[in-house]
DNA sequence: TCCCCGATTAACT
DNA sequence: GTTAATCGGGGAG
């Protein structure tokens, strides 16, 4: 049987709760030409209201309106100048809540993925937030897309996750709150991934602001 | 208006 | 491990 496309349903829970279910699904993105290109989700981050590191902390603005709308649509947004970052939005509308895609593993249309990113190695391609966007050709335009009942993005069903690692956000400086997640030992999983393979601890390298 | 800095990446030493 | 690239958001003045 064909993939079933996640529902609205799925989007409509607490960010924490849905982050970790997004782990193993399939992210699809078809392009006008009929081209298509599909990773599957190897790691996610969860923001939610009320969290200081959100977006949507300080209220809506023309920025992150969408976050604010009604989940299963996709927020987009801008950032160091040059990058651009997806997420799901989740939770109830006015909310203002989403998940982080952080990375992916490409499963389909890796040709156009490395032309897109200038890359071809295949743990270049998906491996990061801004790299991730870039391989999926995702940028402010793609902001709104709704990804339940849109035609140009939306989740399939993958296979379930063999196992979860949780840690502390990236690049976030509120450190008590262990919303990342992703699979534990997946080699697509972005950089400030946790210490050696071998480590047991599953805590996430977190990158030094201050010397 | 000014100014700092970010949910990052790639190329350095 | 360190740092340049590059620019919009939003708080401060």
């Amino acid at each position: 049987m064909s993939p079933a496309r996640l529902p609205r349903s799925f989007y409509a829970r607490e960010a924490p709760e849905v982050a970790p279910d997004l782990l193993g699904h399939v992210l699809v993105r078809a392009f006008p030409d009929g081209s298509r290109a599909a990773a599957r989700i190897v790691e996610v981050e969860a923001y939610g209201p009320n969290d200081p590191a959100s977006h949507s902390f300080r209220g809506m603005t023309p920025r992150n309106a969408v976050m604010f709308g009604p989940p299963g649509h996709l927020y987009v947004y801008f950032t160091y100048g040059m990058h651009h970052c997806m997420n799901a939005v989740v939770g109830r509308a006015g909310e203002g809540a989403a998940v982080l895609l952080r990375a992916a593993e490409p499963l389909e249309g890796a040709d156009g993925m490395a032309a897109r990113r200038g890359r071809e190695r295949p743990l270049d391609l998906c491996s990061g937030p801004g790299r991730l966007a870039q391989a999926l050709r995702v940028a402010r335009g793609e902001d709104g897309l709704d990804l339940v009942a849109g035609d140009a993005m939306w989740v399939e069903t993958g296979s379930r996750p063999e196992s979860i690692a949780t840690g502390i956000r990236v690049g976030v400086h509120e450190t008590t709150r262990p919303w990342r997640f992703w699979l534990d030992g997946n080699a697509f999983v972005s950089r400030g991934r946790p210490g050696p393979p071998t480590a047991k601890s599953r805590t996430p390298r977190v990158r030094s602001t201050t010397p």
